[in-house]
Parts: structure tokens; C-alpha cells; sequence
DNA sequence: GTCTATACCTTGATAGAC
DNA sequence: GTCTATCAAGGTATAGAC
């Protein structure tokens, strides 16, 4: 925290303005010359504090994508059991339900922020398919797969557009979908 | 149809390439230089038969967006009751699967391809809160309607990237997600 | 009716002056 | 740290050749 008469953090400004143009309009549909505008600098002057358009992206997505994937990793090695499942998907949607206000803008621009992870996106595609083929329990047949992955999926309901963000607390969103998700692993002998 | 001996479809050969060059680098990441390249014309010759670039992603996945659109219309003024249910979600699940290739594309490009819907957006969005409405059953409370959005998003697995495409079948993920989504609507008494 | 040449404007990005 | 100037590439528009 810093008092308010600042020398003018230019940086979180940036970081402000992108933020609410790349909710508001989209990542493609905004241009570097709209958020200098807003914040009352140059186009150039931009790139003094981010160094592509991407990067500023990626400031802007960072800790989602980090948090989702510190998530699937911590299925690496563990064993699977009910509980164990249980608790790796809820953590999984607690970090959906923390950034679903910025959920519809993040899936609409998949392609942006795919583009944006670029170095580390075959590490997460793999942590991904570990993490699904964990879920789907020892010994999966394509059947379990196919349950798991709807499974991850049904999580993603948190973030949809369609669902009345107002009238539904988070609470309410976690309990049901976790117990949805539960319901569509696939049950194995104990 | 015309005869194979044509005076060279331009029209479908754009179409063709773009789908080809759309589908391997995404939309953004595709110039319209390059597709004409590939076609051996030129860039303006493109605006001849395509209005914009956004026409010609339309072109490619019109049927797509109406054959969704479709179903989930079919939900309007039709009396809910189980078998309706599964019914709708069995057709919408078909079309899915019908798109089970290009799928990974299409996601990862939904902010164009939104884009390229345009007018239609609002309409889209209308039906297909209506369509989860109806889902959910009659009086549905918001724990009933997170489950139908659920289904709904369970049912998207069989575009996930993650599920390996060679090993799975389409009639085995039809069936095994249609169990799944069903399972997840809310119980209503008859 | 089909295509090309050419030019226009916006965008993301860089170099260098202050 | 910020600006001006400039760049290449992209989407778009049009005038005109055949």
C-alpha cells in the first residue's frame, strides 16, 4: 500500500485499464492505443513497462493459470482414492469460483491466453491429461476417461455466462457442482 | 453439383484452404495472404468472393453454430418431462460429436468465431439461457439450474483435446456422456 | 463474371531523442 | 520514463483489366 499523492504507479494503471478493456471488449478487440488513451500515455510508452501486448496478458491471467495448474500437478504421485479426488477438485473449483466474474472473458479468448502461456502450454496440456487420467481412478477403461473429463467439464459450469451471476452465491455454486462432479466419477471398489 | 472438368471452383478452394490453414494455426494466427497463397490468387481476389475474412470463418462453421442453435430452439413451448429432456440433449450431444474433429479449433477460436455471429449473438445467448432454463424443469430453483448447466457443460467433453480421439468411439462417448449429463439434471417427480 | 494492382488505414512493435 | 517517428504486416476498398 502507498499514499495516495503518488508519483503515479504507471504500471498497475496499465495493468488497471488492460484489465477492465480486455473484460469489457475482448483481447483481440483491443488495441494497445485504447489502453494508453485511458491511461493517458503513449502507445510506446506501454512498452517501456510490458514488452508485448502478451505479456501484458499474461500479468493479467498469471496466477489463474499458475493456481489451476499448481493444482493438477499435486495429483502427480499422490494415490488415488475417493477422498483424495474429492479434495483435488475441490481445490480445482475454488479456483474457478475465485475468478468467475472474469471467467466469460478468459474462455472467450482461450486462443489469447493459450498464445500467451506459449513456452509452458505442452507442460500444462500433460499436466492436464495426467491430472484427468488420475481422476478417472486406477486401471481406467476409455469409459472412466470419458466420465472424468465430464467431470473436470461440469467444474467449468462455474465460469459459464449463462448462469445468473447475482442470484447464486459461491457457496451454493461449490457445493452442487463438486457433488455433480463427484457423481460422475466413475465409482470404484474400495 | 458441376461437373469435375469446372472452370476451378474458386469459391470452394478458398473455403477449403482456409479450413485447412483455420484449423492447423487458428483464425488469428491465419492471414488472408496466406490462404490465398495457397490457392494461388491473390489477397483482393479473396473480397471478391468472401465480403470479409469474418464471412468466410462464418462460412466454415455456419452449420454448426444453426445446427446447435436448432436444437436448442426446440426446447420453446415444448412441455418438459424426462424423455424430452434426454431427447434434446441427445441431439445437441449429436452435433457435438458430428464436430468432434474440428472441435479443439472451434473452442480455441470462440472469440472470433463469436465474432463472426455478431448480429445473431444475442439471439444465441436468449435461446441458449432459455434452453438451460429448460433443462432444469419445471420451477427449477438455482441448485436445479447449476446441475442443467453442468449437464450441458459435461456434454462439451466430447470436444475436450484432452480425450484421446483414436482410442474412443463415437457411439461409446454418445452413450457414456448422455448416462452422464442425464444423471446430472435435477430429479423431478412425474 | 472473375480476377489483379494498388493504395489506405490500423495494429503491434522498435529506435532514438529529450 | 515518456515522447516522436517509423516500420512491417494485416484487413479492407476500389478501379479497372480481361
Amino acid at each position: 500500500m502507498q499514499h495516495a499523492t503518488n508519483p503515479r504507479d504507471t504500471k498497475a494503471e496499465i495493468h488497471h485499464a488492460a484489465l477492465d478493456l480486455f473484460s469489457a471488449q475482448g483481447y483481440e478487440k483491443t488495441s494497445l492505443r485504447e489502453i494508453a488513451e485511458q491511461v493517458g500515455i503513449t502507445k510506446a510508452s506501454l512498452y517501456y513497462h510490458y514488452k508485448s501486448k502478451q505479456e501484458l496478458l499474461r500479468a493479467i491471467i498469471g496466477t489463474f493459470v499458475d493456481d489451476i495448474r499448481e493444482v493438477m500437478a499435486r495429483a502427480d504421485g499422490l494415490d488415488w482414492s475417493p477422498a483424495a479426488a474429492r479434495e483435488l477438485l475441490s481445490s480445482y473449483l475454488d479456483v474457478l469460483i475465485r475468478n468467475r466474474a472474469s471467467g466469460p472473458a478468459l474462455t472467450r479468448d482461450i486462443g489469447a491466453v493459450l498464445a500467451s502461456i506459449d513456452e509452458d502450454i505442452e507442460a500444462i496440456v500433460t499436466t492436464s491429461r495426467q491430472f484427468q487420467v488420475w481422476l478417472a481412478g486406477p486401471d481406467p477403461t476409455s469409459v472412466d476417461r470419458i466420465r472424468a473429463a465430464a467431470a473436470i467439464e461440469a467444474l467449468g459450469a462455474s465460469i459459464s455466462a449463462e448462469l445468473p451471476i447475482g442470484e447464486i452465491s459461491d457457496a451454493e455454486l461449490h457445493a452442487t457442482l463438486l457433488d455433480a462432479a463427484i457423481t460422475l466419477l466413475p465409482s470404484k471398489p474400495d
